[in-house]
DNA sequence: CAGATCATCGTTTTT
DNA sequence: CGATGATCTG
């Protein structure tokens, strides 16, 4: 390629970019953190940043370490970087944290005690284990749930907290419940040879703590660090490209370190804290690299600029977020429609007949999205859209690799390349079922543990164990007779899809499905013939990588992928979704669903504190919508079965009335917050059949606005409470109630304005 | 050991 | 209300 050739490449990299985004791509070596706003371009950046790198030549493809949080967003990554740099990409690592940890280990992971064939547990096997830890040591299973525990424990792991250091600072029972647990589950753990999602973590910055040359070697071969989604990351994370970067054992610059670190990210769109995501990762990047340079990103290209203003509106009521104010020149938009309706059913009513309006007006189903809070919300609106005959598609619930069969597919396969992985056996040993009880399956395994053997060579052997009943020990010898023969075929390393096969022909497996003559099990069928087809795939596109296909490569593989089933945008459905899987996504028009106290802002986020998070997530939620915003809200609703009632979420009431179709409250403090009849703006008449109708009857309500008088009292004001200390104004609501979060303890109160001992500052 | 009934308990979840 | 797990009985 001509020199000339590259300034021209390198000139169409630049061009289209705002100045911003230009400075990002541009800069040269040290931390860079770019705040990109929702819809900002910041993979543009990003790719466009990579292909800068290389085409001025400051790194060679191989030098590059891109990081994102999912699959999805290193495959996008993966090819637009493609799209502009060509073939060269292959030698860069784009992919996500788990998955070069994964690859790092399967390197270095034996200097930890581990076989490169390690087993990757998902959540459901790690909290599977956490049980049995459990009840290894008779703990009360009804007061702390393996859910529970195994939070607790992956929240430590995700602070570099091992067992020991847990122990050294419990101050509850609880704690020191969840310390014993710990330890013996991260001893079972590498007993079997396996780890769970955070290990891969963990155990790869143990790896390059322990070891200086593992560390320099990575840190010299990454020239160039960059990472997505910065405000997702968690302690681990931040440890881990502390050290890719240069960063030693001791926490100094080793000499050859680089620091050629660029995040990407919004802390405004933080919303997996509940997972152990430090927003303070990225709200204090430059306490950790007072060098840094900081980049902002504020002009958006997706969306209106009333619903830009609605969400930066939102966002202004949440504290210590970086200062940012999205902007956009895609001109004003139409107003963000709000609509109070009956109940869950009319809220669905009145989505599906807005879809039907809009699709008539020329509108694809596949540019609309439907939001909510939780899953269980998608019952009453699928439904609905069945019944008014609109095509759906649900993102999230079940995934593929989560159902049973899939499971038991995959375990079969492991326990083929990992015979220590008692997890594994557990689940395949009496699937199909084989007459291997929960006692005999006991016998074996602890004959195993005393004898210091493998599950397998333990199984393999019936007759050694004590206590064995003389049906189970024929069960096993069948059972294992089985595996045996499968565990010759797999030595032979053949094609991971024959493979299979033969395992799902061998155990009997399929065998026991066909005898069902269900239509479930049919279901099931189909789905492992699906696991054949990724397997085959696998096979083809492993066969020119470095390393050529393997078992172990196949099952690491998709041990890192959540689904196979990816939504699809072309076939004319609309998309139901959760809010945390709206993250970076976006469609022209938007409905958030559920708007009401309780269940947006969820219940437990308000008892614990969570508020901002979920305020976060009301943001991602309208920083989705392109073009038209809608949102709803029940005035009652089944809970439980129950019917429930709750107010209007906070989060409408943050949105100003101005860029809504509301119209404007009749004056200051007078009256309701709360929409009557009259405060509906434009009449829709043209509601299909299945529409809720003339939207809300008014006169229901009566509540009335702070009565006149007193402090007035607006969101964000600073208050000194004679009780409670200095706090500031989180919501205001109808009855002349303010909510105020308490500095002191982060609590967050509501109190009548007008009696409570509050004054502002 | 397996199916069946009973009881419990309800967020979000990139990997 | 409904899904999921624990305990009971054949």
């Amino acid at each position: 390629m001509s020199a000339n050739a590259h300034a021209a490449d390198l000139d169409a990299l630049l061009a289209g970019l705002n100045e911003p985004q230009r400075e990002a791509v541009v800069h040269g070596d040290g931390p860079l953190l770019i705040l990109a706003g929702a819809g900002s371009g910041k993979t543009r950046v990003l790719t466009h940043r990579i292909a800068y790198l290389v085409g001025t030549g400051q790194a060679r493809p191989d030098e590059i370490l891109a990081i994102t949080f999912t699959n999805k967003a290193a495959q996008e990554m993966r090819e637009r970087v493609e799209l502009l740099v060509g073939r060269r990409t292959r030698a860069m690592w784009v992919m996500t944290f788990h998955a070069a940890c994964a690859r790092i280990l399967r390197a270095d992971a034996h200097r930890l005690g581990y076989t490169r064939q390690f087993t990757i547990y998902d959540q459901a096997d790690a909290r599977r284990l956490v049980k049995r830890a459990i009840d290894e040591l008779d703990v009360d299973p009804k007061r702390f749930t393996p859910g529970a525990i195994h939070h607790e424990i992956s929240d430590a792991k995700n602070k570099l907290r091992d067992a020991e250091a847990y122990a050294q600072m419990v101050g509850s029972f609880f704690e020191q419940t969840v310390a014993d647990v710990y330890k013996l589950y991260e001893a079972e753990l590498h007993r079997m040879n396996a780890m769970d999602f955070d290990d891969l973590l963990v155990r790869t910055v143990n790896v390059l703590e322990l070891f200086p040359e593992v560390r320099r070697r990575y840190a010299e071969a990454f020239r160039h660090v960059l990472v997505d989604e910065y405000q997702d990351t968690n302690h681990v994370q931040y440890r881990l490209l502390q050290l890719l970067t240069g960063g030693g054992a001791d926490g100094r610059l080793a000499d050859y370190g680089h620091r050629n670190l660029v995040v990407v990210g919004d802390d405004s769109q933080s919303i997996y804290g509940f997972r152990g995501a430090d927003i303070r990762n990225i709200l204090d990047f430059e306490d950790s690299y007072p060098d840094a340079t900081v980049v902002k990103l504020e002009q958006n290209y997706r969306s209106t600029q009333t619903v830009l203003d609605a969400a930066n509106a939102v966002i202004r009521n949440n504290r210590g977020q970086r200062e940012k104010e999205l902007w956009t020149d895609l001109g004003v938009g139409d107003p963000i429609k709000v609509r109070e309706l009956d109940d869950e059913h009319a809220e669905a009513r009145y989505v599906a007949g807005e879809i039907e309006r809009l699709v008539d007006e020329g509108v694809s189903r596949s540019e609309i999205a439907v939001f909510y809070r939780t899953n269980a919300q998608s019952r009453v609106l699928e439904d609905t859209l069945v019944r008014a005959q609109i095509g759906y598609q649900v993102i999230g619930g079940t995934k593929f690799y989560e159902r049973a069969e899939i499971k038991d597919a995959i375990a079969y396969l492991t326990m083929l390349v990992n015979p220590q992985d008692v997890v594994s056996f557990t689940r395949i040993a009496n699937s199909p079922r084989r007459g291997i009880g929960q006692t005999s399956l006991s016998r074996v395994i602890s004959w195993a543990n005393t004898a210091g053997i493998t599950i397998w060579d333990a199984a393999l052997d019936p007759d050694s164990v004590p206590g064995l009943g003389t049906a189970a020990r024929k069960a096993f010898h069948r059972f294992m007779g089985a595996m045996r023969i499968l565990g010759e075929r797999a030595a032979a390393n053949p094609p991971v899809g024959e493979l299979l096969r033969e395992v799902l022909a061998e155990s009997g497996y399929l065998e026991a499905l066909e005898a069902e003559r269900t239509i479930e099990a049919q279901g099931r069928i189909e789905n492992l013939e699906e696991l054949v087809n990724v397997a085959a795939e696998y096979d083809l596109s492993a066969e020119n990588s470095d390393e050529g296909p393997s078992l172990a490569g196949f099952l690491q593989q998709i041990a890192l992928v959540a689904d196979a089933d990816g939504r699809r945008d072309d076939e004319g459905l609309v998309t139901l979704m959760t809010l945390h899987n709206a993250k970076g996504l976006e469609y022209p028009i938007v409905f958030m669903i559920g708007l009401e106290e309780g269940v947006f802002p969820h219940q437990r986020a308000i008892e614990e504190g969570g508020l901002e998070e979920e305020r976060r997530l009301a943001y991602v939620g309208i920083t989705r919508a392109q073009r038209d915003l809608y949102l709803t809200y029940a005035r009652a609703r089944a809970v439980f079965g129950a019917r429930s009632y709750a107010a209007r979420s906070r989060f409408v009431d943050e949105v100003p009335m101005g860029l809504t179709d509301r119209s404007e409250q009749p004056a200051h403090g007078v009256g309701s917050v709360r929409a009557r009849a009259t405060t509906w703006g434009s009449p829709s008449p043209n509601l299909s059949p299945l529409g809720s109708g003339p939207i809300p009857g008014g006169g229901w309500d009566a509540s009335g606005g702070s009565a006149g008088g007193g402090t007035e009292l607006r969101l964000g004001d600073d208050v000194f409470h004679a009780a409670f200390g200095d706090g500031v104004v989180t919501g205001v609501e109808a009855g002349g109630i303010v909510v105020i979060r308490f500095s002191r303890d982060g609590s967050e109160r509501k109190l009548v304005a007008d009696l409570a001992p509050i004054e502002k500052r």
